[in-house]
DNA sequence: CTAGCTGCAAAGCGTTTGCACGATG
DNA sequence: CATCGTGCAAACGCTTTGCAGCTAG
């Protein structure tokens, strides 16, 4: 089944439509490496549609949210980065110095999603987490000061 | 050693200064409850110093989380929330439908510091999780609808 | 048809910045 | 007395909203 046919029968269960600017946003989400911020995903989109607006975007990524096809995180820049659901969870590190970003494999994390759920009823959206802190670079850096 | 004193002390240290207004926005952060949002402080300093500035609050926000005083962690509620770094470690699980906050004790977290600045050299902040999902209730609600 | 979606424009909001004055060490 | 911090005001950038026209189902 193509995204596209998963993406049509999601939204229409959910009483939402299916429009071309939602394909087009939901095309430039899916073939972006990694997570995008609103403003990449307008200008992937504005070349072959220049009329899409940033609100459509917005509202698009909302619901795209809602649906859980897309995580949305905030990994500390002003704008929040946006990523296709995959099968393939990662999370990323993020340098407090120097802002460098490293992946972070999800065995770190792969547990911690079904403990809460047991002790908590809380069934949590461990899809893609940014962690803050300091990278070894400058942490070394720091330490020779 | 009081807080006043230990505030002091690593302001110094790091070559900042002691002025009354850090000492009023400290003491702010220190008896709120819980993490508050930066106009939630600029309110309470108010009360007893009516021209602190909210530029000020930011800039204050700013120099105690470089010197890890306090951790910034975003709720998902637009504003960015601060909280003073105690002993007492612990973690949030913010539902994404009703937007209620359940603690989460720092156990299920307690060693995954160790493990990425084992396998990573980065050394994780890992002081102030918020984990968002959907929270038991909402998830019953969901499922007879 | 008609409920939902879009583009446009404007506003909203948290946060940052430039600047001159004032306070700190 | 040399910085560094403050208050003020203005700007900034991301995101949301009201509205009239359009479109998918």
């Amino acid at each position: 089944m193509s995204c596209q046919q998963t993406m049509a029968q999601t939204l229409r269960e959910s009483g939402h439509r299916l429009t071309p600017q939602r394909l087009m946003i939901l095309s430039a989400v899916r073939h972006a490496e990694g997570h995008v911020t609103a403003t990449e995903i307008l200008e992937e989109v504005k070349e072959s549609y220049p009329y899409i607006d940033a609100s459509t975007v917005y509202r698009t990524m909302n619901v795209l949210k809602q649906m859980r096809l897309v995580s949305e995180t905030d990994m500390g820049g002003g704008e929040s980065r946006y990523e296709w659901i995959e099968q393939v969870r990662h999370h990323h590190l993020v340098c407090r110095d120097c802002d460098g970003v490293t992946l972070l494999d999800d065995r770190f994390l792969e547990n911690l999603g079904a403990e809460i759920l047991d002790d908590y009823g809380f069934k949590a959206d461990i899809d893609h987490f940014a962690i803050f802190g300091v990278c070894e670079v400058c942490r070394q850096k720091a330490e020779s000061t």
